[in-house]
DNA sequence: GTCTATACAATGATAGAC
DNA sequence: GTCTATCATTGTATAGAC
């Protein structure tokens, strides 16, 4: 992919229309500005052009339509994604050690693209009729492939109970996201990277206070 | 609330235009499915006066405006919702069974009603800025305060570990969320309400294979 | 309460000059 | 590559008859 579409996340919030900035980049920076504010059904291409500071057939040229402009949002929002994804699945450690990292990072990578990552989530959960022709799954099966997998060698390893592989990432999936949630609406307070690690620990330790058997 | 505004799930999905029902009912039950299809800000007014064989006038004559009809149908979503939070809160039993028997009661609303929990689900996640005068924070306030009520119970009880009450709320939330978005999404298998169980019960028992201290 | 007909703004997209 | 000007369509909403 070209370089000149990489994203600024300081340029997003702030000055999405600064003219040191290629066209092409200044409109990616407007349309992750207004998708995430009214949505990608309700956004005008012309708001968009006019934030970026160029004309509609500028738009235009550079990605064809409404949609190409999203789907070169989103395939953005995917390279963050999986590059957070492979660095964090790399890790050495324990299994839980290296669920809580991959955890971390992914809500760190959240918390440093808001706009970006709304923008995706919202294509992820709409309704599948008015959807870009994007695989939104990839980024819950990557994810959950990677949770997945680290389960596994905790099992195998005794670290883990036998059997808990799947459900295991399904919980920490959940969890992961009942935290982005709080983190990406704005009508929440966001519970930090520590509240993950605590939500997680509580999994990991079980909740009842008589010791199992 | 006037018993007219009772949304049928048989009818939503099978037969809008069904003419035993009144008009307004029926403006209803299609806006549901045209908004949850299309989603809000891409559903039209000519096509949901459409499939309720209705004119635009009726529809107009009823709720006023476009975002009238959304909020009957948010208004009727959320006396789904606290009706089965209520119910479900009045349980006896243990903390644990409680929380479990909370969750699974919501999970199977939510499968009884897809169509308007997922209308009301994109609303919730969806943009502020074009959202309608609702206040989509009920359904997060009052479903973690259950059960942050049970898991207080629990604690007192000397049934849960001293001091996971709040963390036990969110951990419990985020699995549920994973639960239901998987059940509203078409691309995911559901994990049924079995799945919902065993999910909680690895909460609750905790995945190491140490015994804790 | 329900209809026909229409007002009127806004949309996505393009033609063609430069 | 970027502009001005414009098109065809669709959107919500309403007036007024019945």
């Amino acid at each position: 992919m070209n370089m000149d579409t990489f994203i600024d996340p300081a340029s997003v919030v702030a000055v999405p229309a600064d003219q040191d900035l290629q066209a092409r980049t200044r409109l990616l920076n407007a349309a992750v500005h207004i998708f995430d504010r009214k949505g990608y059904a309700s956004a005008s291409v012309r708001e968009i052009a006019e934030l970026a500071g160029v004309t509609k057939p500028v738009l235009y040229y550079y990605f064809g339509s409404k949609e190409g402009l999203l789907m070169a949002v989103l395939t953005e929002a995917q390279r963050l994604f999986t590059a957070t994804v492979e660095t964090a699945v790399a890790r050495v450690g324990t299994a839980r050690e290296r669920i809580i990292g991959l955890c971390t990072d992914i809500y760190a990578m959240f918390e440093q693209h808001v706009p970006v990552v709304r923008v995706a989530h919202a294509v992820f959960l709409g309704p599948p009729e008015v959807a870009p022709p994007f695989d939104v799954t990839i980024f819950e099966l990557s994810l959950r492939g990677a949770f997945a997998q680290i389960a596994a060698d905790g099992v195998a390893a005794g670290e883990f109970r036998a059997g808990t592989t799947d459900d295991l990432a399904m919980a920490v999936m959940g969890i992961l996201e009942g935290c982005n949630e709080r983190q990406l609406h704005p009508a929440f307070e966001p519970v930090g990277a520590a509240g993950v690690r605590r939500l997680l620990d509580l999994l990991f330790d079980g909740v009842m206070n008589t010791p199992r058997v």
